[in-house]
DNA sequence: TTCACTGCAAAGTCTTTGCACATAT
DNA sequence: ATATGTGCAAAGACTTTGCAGTGAA
């Protein structure tokens, strides 16, 4: 069973440090898994189906944890709150400026740039949840009409 | 002179599309150009050293004109405030998660994925003023320390 | 003269902080 | 038992909106 592995893995990377494992933690970590591209105030409804009670406050200290310890990544697509997703899913987001459309890529495409920025500039590049804004084909599509 | 060609040339952009020419926007042109990556917090502190009354307002609305006009760029560098640069400053940022550095490089090193972009998801890759995230050089080597 | 533009104040969105209470260990 | 974690309320950072008055054409 997923879950209980998760919940085993959680536990334990938080122990390791000295943290506590919490009902919240797990709702959360759950709720970015389940919703990929998630915001922060969605992923607290998605919380709140389950426990209610949970608060805002609390997602956000919880993101920015699972954040710091590897689990989660956030990203800002465009001007508004930020998009989470979890660590396992990777990929490139494809971001139009025009539209606002996100087109998922795998990030494999990225590797010639990545070796490039580390050969000429030292620079790891974390190709595992990018955001790369331009117009998508059908902006482009529209413009030409 | 480069000013008054930048006059007049702003002002023609504005009158073929039914605009007025305004002190505040020739004042926030110059100073995205003479600051670069600058905040609209910083960019309105620059104006304001010359015409202290113009309003944060002012610059936001200002701003957002320019942009769409094609006139500056944003991109969105960090968690807090975008970062305005004049569009002829063309380059990729690259910023570190961990000691939030940032580095510039010319945006020609993105050719390559460019052409793949487009070839492969019909997708126009704006490079002229984008924001890679990963780990500098110094950070890196602090880490194998 | 006329209507786009500006300044000001107020509100809106997203996020962080302080503190007393709750709870995982 | 203890000190980490949580909920709540309040404040903070950043941005937008409404409106009356100003000024470019």
């Amino acid at each position: 069973m997923e879950t209980a592995t998760s919940r085993k893995a959680l536990r334990k990377t938080l122990h390791d440090r000295g943290m506590r494992m919490t009902p919240q933690r797990q709702l959360v970590l759950d709720a970015v898994r389940e919703l990929e591209h998630a915001t922060p105030e969605q992923i607290c409804q998605r919380v709140q189906l389950t426990a209610p009670t949970v608060n805002i406050t609390t997602v956000y200290r919880t993101l920015d944890l699972l954040d710091r310890l590897g689990l989660v990544r956030h990203t800002h697509l465009g001007h508004g709150a930020p998009s989470y997703s979890a660590h396992e899913h990777e990929h490139v987001h494809l971001v139009c400026h025009r539209c606002g459309s996100v087109t998922e890529m795998p990030c494999e495409l990225m590797s010639d740039l990545t070796g490039t920025l580390r050969a000429r500039y030292g620079f790891a590049l974390d190709a595992s949840h990018l955001a790369l804004s331009g117009a998508c084909r059908d902006c482009l599509t529209q413009e030409n009409a």
